[in-house]
DNA sequence: TTAATTTTCGACTTACCATTCGAATATTAA
DNA sequence: TTAATATTCGAATGGTAAGTCGAAAATTAA
């Protein structure tokens, strides 16, 4: 008698209604601009009833980065398990990630821009972000000790490739959107000189 | 009989002593998060002293991201005004940026990141940025005219070498911090092969 | 049908915080 | 000294918005 299937299945969907709206609102309003009547409106749902299905607006907020470091990075996974080169999977992995900012470029840049206003502690979502971070530091660190990249320091092209690769995929406020070959040109031009 | 020099210059340093106090709340808390007790207590004023001073807190917040990016531009003028190759003043125009981070690591990182919070139309400082990645956006349209640079889309290139940089200088927080060298090593290494 | 259970919601409470007030205190100029 | 002016401040004010309440409507299961 406990809750069907489709009962969880239907509540599933009204979080996912209420967490879309309220990126919608965070995103232009930022955390602490984000009103909770705003958020149910734009949801299409009553104030109160969002305290039926999350505790909180910082519940809200955590609940969009949670499911969007977990869906990222199970997208990403299938690529990493592969058996390329560290080279080559680096770069499909940024391809994967381009993949996922084209489809839902909102929510993509709320993932990387929305963590620098918080402040509080254990953020579960932090481990996802962690395991995709040492994955990719992995990578570069592999494709270095094989002669694949550029010989620097490893920390350093993470941080390098990490900030030139939010730069084509999140500055999207400056004209044109960048095509899928525009980065695999940008990468491959920038990497294939090893010394 | 009206003010005195020395009466605008102690003004003056009172304001800075707001700002100061204000960055580090700001940096802590957020612009919503900030409250203008402890700004007042961070810098030392009873709270009613800095409405003397400022109309309001977006206006603190406002004088910051003003300063801080008169400042910047400032620092690089000298720079820009020389009579280098544009692939040379390119990268000297990124070394002079990069020790501006470093001499005040907690304003660069707030002047980069803070507009991202901001909804509000018109902000006076955007002058200052606006020239700034003109500036480098020239250089880069010139450099690649020149063959100094990879021959990539120049939009593209200005991308990704903001988002490297910004890579580079604001991702403090993985591991040690990035010493001039690296920056001049690494840009050497990904910019110097024209095709 | 009916009784339990789930879901919904607007009105209310409460805390917080930006901003203002009005009264001190300090500084200046005479 | 004294009167004007500049500076300081803590206590009130007022608005806003998170979170709660208690009652309804919908759904379910018998």
């Amino acid at each position: 008698m406990p809750v069907s299937q489709r009962q969880l299945e239907e509540r599933q969907m009204r979080q996912d209604r209420i967490l879309t709206g309220a990126l919608e609102v965070f995103k232009s309003k930022g955390l602490e601009g984000a009103t909770m009547d705003e958020i149910a409106s734009e949801s299409g749902f009553g104030k109160a009833t969002l305290y039926y299905y999350f505790h909180s607006k910082e519940e809200v907020f955590a609940a969009i980065l949670e499911n969007g470091w977990k869906d990222l990075w199970a997208s990403l996974e299938p690529v990493i398990g592969g058996d390329e080169s560290p080279r080559k999977t680096f770069i499909n992995v940024l391809l994967k990630i381009a993949e996922n900012a084209r489809n839902r470029p909102g929510l993509f840049e709320f993932l990387f821009n929305a963590p620098k206003v918080i402040t509080f502690e254990e953020q579960p979502w932090k481990r996802y972000q962690n395991r995709m971070y040492g994955t990719i530091q992995g990578l570069l660190d592999d494709g270095i000790k094989a002669g694949e990249f550029p010989n620097i320091n490893p920390q350093l092209l993470f941080k390098a490739m990490g900030g030139l690769f939010m730069g084509l995929v999140l500055m999207g406020d400056r004209k044109e959107p960048v095509s899928e070959k525009d980065v695999e040109d940008l990468l491959n031009q920038l990497i294939t000189n090893p010394t």
